[in-house]
This record gives C-alpha cells, sequence and structure tokens, in this order.
DNA sequence: CAAGAATCCTGTCAGC
DNA sequence: TGCTGACAGGATTCTT
C-alpha cells in the first residue's frame, strides 16, 4: 500500500477546504487520538506550545469552516485552526504502513490505526489552538467578512461593502474582510460568469451587476464543492490524498486560449491576462465590461 | 486611513 | 543533461 497520488497544484479555496474538511470528518469524527506529533517548530508561524500534548488523548468531536481555514473540535473544548496555506494537504493513511511523507509537518495517529498527515511544501500553512466557544474571536478569524454560501450574502450586503471601496472588482472580492473565502481562481471565474471586468471600479456596478456576481459566486463555489465531494469518493480508502481536486475553469490559467463566453465572435480575441495587485487575472476583455 | 507592494516558501517549468 | 531564474499566491506586515 503506497502512497499515493498526483498533485495538482492549485491552492486551495473554499471549495477545496470545504473538501478537506468532509474528509476528515469522515476520517476522525468521533476517534480518539493516541498520538500528535509536530516535526518542526513552525509552519507560517510556530506552532502552539503544548499542541502535541493537548491533542494526545482527545476525541475529535465535530469539525467546521469558516473561510479557508478548518476548524477541529476536541472534546477538551478546544479547537484546532488549520489553515491549508498555498500548499497544503491532509494525507490519511494506515499507522504504520509509510515511512513519514516529504513535508509532512504534523501527523495525527488515531487509537484506531488511521494516521492523518498535514503535508505543506511551502509551509504558508499554520495550526493553531484556541478555545472552541471563542472560535471566531481568533486573531486570523476575527477580521473576516461574510460567509458567500450564506443566506445572509445577498445583494444588498455586497452593494454595501462594495460602496465604499475604491478598488478595482477582482481585488475587492479578494479581500477577506468583505467576502471570506474566495480566491484569485474563483474570483477570476465568477467575474467572467457576471460577464463583469475585473478592473471595474467596485463602486460603479450597478445594482443588477451585483445581483448577478452574487449568484455566480454561490453557484460558482456550490459546483466546485460538488466536484470536490464526487472527488472524495475515491479518497474513502485506507490511504488516500485530501486537499486537492480537478476542474474545468473557463478562463484562469488559459490566456491567449478562445473564451468560452463568446464562441467565434469577431470582437473576442480570447482570454487575456493581467496583473492586479501582484496577481494574475484571467478575463475576456470582450464578455466582461 | 486605505491601497498597493513586499514578504514568507519551494515545486515546477521555460530557457539556455 | 543540468543549471538558473521566473513564477505561482494567502495573508500579514510594511510602505506610500
Amino acid at each position: 500500500m503506497g502512497p499515493l497520488y498526483s498533485v495538482i497544484c492549485i491552492m486551495p479555496e473554499l471549495p477545496e477546504v470545504e473538501t478537506v474538511m468532509r474528509g476528515l470528518q469522515a476520517v476522525l469524527q468521533g476517534r480518539q487520538l493516541r498520538r500528535a506529533q509536530v516535526h518542526r517548530p513552525d509552519l507560517r508561524w510556530p506552532f502552539p506550545v503544548g499542541l502535541a500534548s493537548e491533542l494526545t488523548g482527545a476525541t475529535v468531536s465535530g469539525f467546521r469552516r469558516r473561510a479557508k481555514y478548518i476548524l477541529m473540535r476536541l472534546d477538551t473544548g478546544l479547537s484546532v485552526v488549520f489553515h491549508l496555506g498555498m500548499s497544503g494537504r491532509m494525507l490519511i493513511r494506515p499507522t504504520g504502513a509509510n515511512d513519514r511523507p516529504a513535508h509532512e509537518h504534523m501527523t495525527l495517529d488515531t487509537v484506531d490505526d488511521i494516521t492523518v498527515g498535514f503535508v505543506d511544501p511551502r509551509r504558508f500553512g499554520s495550526v493553531d489552538l484556541i478555545d472552541t466557544q471563542r472560535e471566531d474571536t481568533h486573531r486570523l478569524l476575527a477580521g473576516l467578512g461574510i460567509e458567500p454560501l450564506d443566506d445572509a450574502f445577498d445583494a444588498s450586503c455586497l452593494a454595501n461593502a462594495l460602496a465604499s471601496k475604491r478598488t478595482p472588482i477582482k481585488a475587492a472580492l479578494l479581500d477577506q474582510g468583505i467576502v471570506a473565502g474566495l480566491g484569485n481562481i474563483y474570483v477570476c471565474e465568477a467575474l467572467f460568469r457576471s460577464a463583469i471586468a475585473p478592473t471595474r471600479l467596485s463602486s460603479t456596478l450597478s445594482p443588477p451587476e451585483i445581483r448577478r456576481l452574487v449568484s455566480e459566486i454561490k453557484a460558482t463555489l456550490i459546483e466546485a464543492i460538488a466536484v470536490g465531494g464526487s472527488s472524495l469518493r475515491d479518497y474513502v480508502q485506507p490511504d488516500g490524498e485530501l486537499g486537492y481536486f480537478q476542474h474545468a475553469w473557463k478562463v484562469y490559467g488559459r490566456e491567449g486560449e478562445r473564451c468560452a463566453g463568446c464562441p467565434g465572435e469577431p470582437g473576442c480575441a480570447g482570454i487575456a491576462r493581467i496583473v492586479q495587485s501582484g496577481r494574475s487575472t484571467f478575463y475576456c476583455p470582450h464578455a466582461q465590461r
């Protein structure tokens, strides 16, 4: 039984994090941890003091996702706060079946011999502890904006948030304090599906455009979660990888390709790439206005 | 105060 | 073939 997998190198955004959380839930919920280990002092930040000892012997009671964070609740009243960063993944395998994979910085063994490893080559991820009752006051969670899949995220909510912004809509949607969980890929995709140019000033979007944008953000995320959920079935095995799944992006990474939104139209020169706030933006200048 | 740039990190890939 | 450099970007920190 060897690992594993081919890694698709995209970064985890809300749907990927949701998928990883569901995978962890399936494997860990209700199980007691026999041992927890960390294999280096830090990822993005130092591991919290006592992390391994706090986890050892605890039973995993539940999970929650907030933005791109995974909260793993323990029966001791503590929650583990995971962020996958750019390259974080969770590897599941039978305890003792394999050597520790490269870049596995934290390892959890359950009493029934399941091992979950947190792998993060670029080490942009993080792990922290907080009282479950105070999860939302954690410094990384306190400033987060609304969950885009929450019913409260609607056109008036987004309009309100955008009214005072003087940035391009692309930058506003990437701002985790406005809408929490979107990253570069899903912002590009949602703007394309909304036919809104990423360069538009946030405050200039019309009410119909904002309604469309809210709707497309939700649809884009829901579809991606569905893809992740179906890929998860393949991972419900004694060993497997949680973290990434394939998805057919309409614009992301498709510079120079034909635009799916205006096939054959003479005015369409295909997908363009520009840089906004130091990040690549992919869009169709013909279809997105 | 807000917006943008710099920063952290390493696997991947284009180019020589 | 093997090396070098550019590139990817989430979220904080720094600078303008």
